[in-house]
DNA sequence: CTTGTTTTCGAATGATATTTCTATTTTTTG
DNA sequence: CAAAAAATAGAAATATCATTCGAAAACAAG
């Protein structure tokens, strides 16, 4: 918003060596020119023919996955969200030939008009020719439709107990397998990366059961379970059971052998699509788990 | 973007009737309270309860009419382009009860994020009746505009192709780490289930590169990676394209260093929510192109 | 391991945007 | 018609932003 505004180049007599080292840096020595469109920033980006160091990668990478933020922010907002000095968003666009970074932040605005969200109806699918496409469709109407389940009955109280049990245990076993291996991965690693101590139950070297049988009453145990029910989590959480640890389960029934074993759970309910299932439910309560027991530990 | 910020009323002792008729003008005497959404505000305006001056009104004509002129604009140029001076657009945003443009402005920058209601400062999130509810809408959010975002953009082609390369294949070489492996993991399985062959490349007992090491002109490699690209997948992938493999990626830019090894590749940008991500619509497209392989191999 | 280069960081600086305040104009009312 | 009240425009003040620049760090080459 700010800004001279003015052009960049002024090359007075003595500057001229400072100069051209700077525009040896530019895109113009590479045959670029400025991007006139958002269209062609991207197009100049994908390209792949400009190597990026480290931080303005991470720029770069910011920029294409969220353009709307780099439209509506300032540079410090859009900054601090890419994780990066504000003066490295200035770079950024002098090395593409803008001015600074409010000339390179209108690309995006004039971008972002035209297309205001004006709530439209958008279900307008007729006929799909491709076969394929039908069904990547399908899914993800499947997966939106299980996602906005949860939105509209959640068991609230379950949840925060959950969280509390989970919060107060010393160490965490996450168990599940076959379709909801995924899910209890991707909690796993989250964990982790939050520095929730956690052990992955994955039966590698079928060591399923010896790892159980360490479970301490002190424990807690993040179980996942989809029907049908016929895998080895039963079994596992069995031991854990009488191992008196907490028990808090993520499932899709109440008729999940888990249910009776746990001190509190969550049903979620994925809905099938072609004997397909996704996992984007299980996986959204399963992040608002860790989050809010990361944040029930450090805050 | 700027401003005081600070509390508009300061009743001292002799500025009171000026304190008090200022209020007499503000909605709050006739029972309104400051809009929270931009909705809100429309609603207000709409319900014809509010009588403007001449210039008030055009104001409230220009922001019905541009909203996203207000939201992308400086004060300046919204004046300017509503033919009024920039303090009778704090006057109005005043009257509504926000400390100045800025505040207001955030309605229609919040809109067009189309957003859940901005994460700053962390002020509110003790204002949250209930953060962890909050945090798992925003997921569930992130999870459904990602999967919108398929629908909208698709490379159509590019996933065809994939389905071919992934079906001619005589064995298919399934690698991913870190956050890319639980959409492995899933996709080895559901594979598996649908009875096409294939090798979860999991690198448990770092036997992956020997793993890689065995793929033949006839396989196929399905890689999945999202930024960081710092794991493993990149080296792996390297070997399997030396080794002349055909080679198809699902990622999340252009920057990923395996579009340049890949004979193909799709891009899916999952939506950051406070540092998590959710798979939701890699997850969808893969199960997408499980289903067209094994579509085009049996029927 | 050293040297030269590139890249990044962070504070200082210059510029702009937002807000407040006051004089002037317009409207309302007795 | 006159006087008071309200509304507006414009200028001044202030907070915030964007940019620049020098030093430190990371990196690459010899």
């Amino acid at each position: 918003m700010s800004g001279r505004g003015k052009a960049a180049d002024e090359p007075s007599t003595h500057s001229l060596e400072t100069a051209a080292r700077k525009r040896s840096r530019s895109l113009a020595a590479l045959g670029y020119t400025k991007p006139q469109t958002y269209e062609e920033l991207r197009a100049v980006l994908s390209s792949g023919t400009v190597h990026f160091p480290k931080r303005l990668r991470q720029v770069a990478i910011y920029l294409w996955q969220n353009p709307s933020d780099v439209a509506l922010g300032t540079i410090a907002q859009v900054a601090a969200q890419a994780g990066v000095q504000p003066s490295t968003l200035v770079r950024f666009a002098q090395i593409f030939g803008f001015a600074g970074f409010s000339d390179f932040q209108n690309l995006f605005k004039d971008r972002m008009k035209g297309s205001w969200p004006e709530t439209k109806g958008g279900q307008e699918k007729t006929a799909e020719p491709n076969a394929d496409l039908h069904f990547l469709n399908g899914m993800i109407g499947a997966s939106q439709a299980a996602l906005s389940r949860i939105g509209n009955s959640f068991d609230i109280a379950a949840f925060e107990t959950m969280i509390a049990h989970l919060a107060a245990a010393e160490l965490i076993y996450v168990i599940g397998s076959k379709r909801a291996f995924p899910v209890t991965a991707y909690l796993s690693l989250t964990l982790s990366q939050q520095g929730v101590r956690n052990v992955l139950v994955d039966n590698v070297g079928s060591s399923a059961l010896d790892q159980v049988g360490c479970i301490t009453p002190a424990d807690a145990v993040l179980a996942v379970s989809f029907s049908p029910y016929n895998s080895i989590t039963p079994d596992l959480v069995a031991v854990a059971h009488e191992r008196k640890a907490r028990i808090v389960t993520i499932t899709d029934s109440t008729f999940s052998p888990l249910v009776r074993l746990s001190d509190t759970w969550l049903e979620v309910v994925e809905q099938d699509f072609g004997g397909f299932r996704p996992l984007a439910a299980s996986l959204a309560v399963g992040m608002a788990l860790v989050h809010g027991l990361v944040s029930r530990r450090t805050g």
